[in-house]
DNA sequence: CCGGGTGAACTGGCCAGACCAGTGAACTTC
DNA sequence: GAAGTTCACTGGTCTGGCCAGTTCACCCGG
């Protein structure tokens, strides 16, 4: 070879180092979730660092979800088990450095929500049927009261859907953009949602997309979800998100 | 409101609330990205803590992939636009903290991936389509060849579907959870796919798609994409796997 | 007058040592 | 044996310092 390439000699930084080891040791099941790190004081010298040092690979691991460190605890920093929040977060701050547009969002949800309801419809089990009936019904009956119970009850029931797909990376992506989508429309605008029509509305919808999971027939409840959803968000898309709607949902042209 | 309810006096750490501050102003646009915060130094008289303190916000900042800092810098941390490489980041630990199952994987790949191919039949514009035309014809040469400019031309062909499907969010979650796949089934075998034949039935799919996607049809892109991805992965998923494989593409049934 | 080299004034990376408020387990006391 | 106390140790934070690298203004030679 006679074409010697240097790179550029990128200083490693001894933080990143410490936190390539631990997390080395967590991914490849060294330590399990539930198990305790070393202390800072016990990890410094086992890394041959300073403490700032180890505090702030341990702030970055924390950060990344992997760990929690509880002062006073006897046993060090623990190892968590996989959580959806810092993915959560991380789409949150996505979607909030102003890159994402409202109709990719929307566009994301139906993707993701007609799907698990598709996943729901061929693998939900009885307990979580039951669930999603118990919601319907509790919206049945807050339709006439606030919106505030009416709204978590609508929740539940999307919340056991997810739950029903048996797909936990769907979950916690479905709940993450839903999540975004709300902060999103109560930054921009008054919830015109609340009226009395849009509950019944709504009701409406969930009410087609349940029974398709109760029979089972996932092309119906993938439908029902898309239709619901499209029709709900499509008042606050532009042309482009429009076309794209119709990409996504040919059914609905 | 006579029920008064006390909710656990949780200590506020004060790096999250230079964290939260620092967050605050660069979601809420305050600093745009690009711009440079103001130095350590400077910043620990701003908010009144020590430098430890201000260096793990910044740390913890830097791991959600908002700031960078550069030693030497006259102008502090920079603010960074909008990257992938935290939530990449994010799926590829939460693939690995053994929580996700490949079946899990395959079928978010399987939505995402069909999605964006039905997106970019309807919104792809003919800069976009070169792209992929180009890949394939480097696919159809490179057959032959080693597999590693096979896949390069693969991988070209991919990430010119997720540009053209003009959603952002489904780029970055589709390649961060593709790059999840690839490297959870270079750890559990052997890539048995580096077969002339399977690098023919990989081509023949893709021209599929790509026909579909030229055509302007989305539902036939769809469903070329959901018939590819299934065909590749399913000697690889369990039952309930390919069950859920069905529900997701009831038009391979 | 202009250009290039030089050095001082920064930057972030890292360290040593210390204090504090909690926690929790061992220990003492009843 | 049970209840209360003590104390070692935890993480959170601060002070103060050193180092290597980057910048930029200044100065000197052309």
């Amino acid at each position: 070879m006679n074409k010697v390439s240097f790179s550029r000699a990128v200083p490693v930084l001894t933080y990143e180092r410490v936190v390539e080891q631990i997390e080395q040791a967590i991914v490849s099941g060294e330590i399990t979730p539930g198990q305790h790190l070393p202390s800072e004081r016990e990890l410094m010298v086992q890394f041959s660092v300073s403490r700032p040092t180890v505090r702030e690979a341990l702030r970055v691991l924390q950060s990344l979800g992997l760990i929690a460190s509880k002062p006073g605890s006897r046993s060090g920093p623990e190892v968590l088990s996989m959580s959806s929040e810092p993915l959560g977060r991380s789409f949150a701050t996505m979607a909030r450095i102003a890159s994402l547009s409202l109709t990719e969002l929307v566009q994301f949800r139906i993707v993701l929500e007609s799907s698990a309801c598709q996943l729901a419809a061929a693998l939900r089990n009885g307990e979580q049927l039951e669930k999603m009936q118990n919601a319907v019904e509790r919206m049945e009956a807050e339709v006439t009261n606030g919106s505030d119970s009416f709204n978590r009850a609508d929740l539940d029931f999307h919340a056991s859907i997810w739950e029903a797909s048996h797909n936990d990376l769907l979950k916690v992506c479905g709940q993450a953009v839903s999540g975004s989508i709300l902060n999103l429309m109560n930054e921009r605008m008054e919830r015109s949602a609340d009226t009395a029509g849009a509950m019944r509305e709504s009701l409406e919808r969930d009410r087609a997309i349940y029974s398709a999971i109760a029979s089972g027939d996932s092309v119906a409840a993938g439908d029902a979800a898309r239709s619901a959803i499209s029709r709900y968000f499509a008042e606050y898309l532009d042309e482009d998100g429009v076309r794209g709607l119709r990409a996504l949902a040919p059914e609905l042209a």
